[in-house]
DNA sequence: ACAAAATAGTTATTTCCCATAACTATAACA
DNA sequence: TGTTATAGTTATGGGAAATAACTATTTTGT
């Protein structure tokens, strides 16, 4: 196809690491939406259950907070996933408001093999990256997220 | 590292590169939306407007192939833009099915004052990067890009 | 030359993402 | 004990993203 085009449409945008940051991430969000499809999750499912099963009794709310998702966004999340089985409510007797959320035996085996899916795509992706390229860039992520805390 | 904090309910998701890469990307289109609020343009108008003036008479399909839209997506931005008379829709006389995109005067000031404090903000975000850094993760989310295409 | 196929733009529709206000029930606090 | 804060939820609306299908042209194949 004619990609042979000389002059960059979104050359001007090129200059903003913003952008260019965007346009890695629709590599490896779309990505993730193909690979994830055959388990029906979807990103924020698959991370939702992810958090679950690494923090079993994590409350919604904690959730909503490190994800950064809304909490009421959350609800039919939760939802979703206690309809299919995979993670459950219960009720923490030492706070009657809140529920604490576990995974279900089913819930962690799905999470195992759609985590094995994602790794090995990833690996793909990066597979010209150099275990020093890896660390570099995850290191460059990191300094991005705190410089936004700090 | 498969250290898992208990204080960190997403460490099992940290073990992906796609998710440390949104997490940083969340960084700048949060910001990127706080900056773009009194110009009334959003990440998708701001994008838009920005190829237009960068390359005047530029098609709605390119557009969107280049900025990864699908076209019907893309006309009601290109109609919100042609209303606020930031853009026109101009004839292609040699190609009556399509139109060139122009920015008008007042687009292109729009955008250039836009783009002047995007580029502060990013400079903000950015103030604790070496331009070493800055080069180094340019090219390797540019790795990434090429990767998913090769 | 002309029928078939492709292209540019568009309309319509659906699903999902993201944000906010407001409600309930409990708990913490002063 | 009465006020305030918190956990979860409902309802709502705007915006992003994907797809099917349409009109008007242009290109292509024979």
């Amino acid at each position: 196809m004619t990609t042979t085009d000389p002059q960059q449409e979104d050359a001007i945008l090129r200059g903003f690491m913003g952008y260019r940051l965007k346009r890695a991430m629709n590599v490896f969000s779309s990505n993730l939406a193909v690979v994830l499809k055959p388990f029906d999750l979807r990103m924020i499912t698959f991370s939702t259950l992810a958090s679950v099963v690494n923090t079993p009794g994590v409350r919604l709310s904690q959730l909503a907070e490190i994800l950064s998702v809304e909490r009421p966004n959350l609800v039919a999340i939760v939802d979703e996933l206690q309809k299919r089985n995979l993670i459950e409510r219960k009720r923490d007797p030492n706070d009657r408001r809140a529920f604490g959320l576990f995974p279900t035996k089913a819930g962690q085996t799905l999470l195992h093999e759609a985590m094995q899916n994602v790794d090995v795509s990833e690996r793909k992706i990066l597979e010209t990256f150099s275990d020093a390229d890896m660390e570099h860039l995850t290191s460059l992520l990191a300094k991005i997220e705190t410089a936004a805390k700090g």
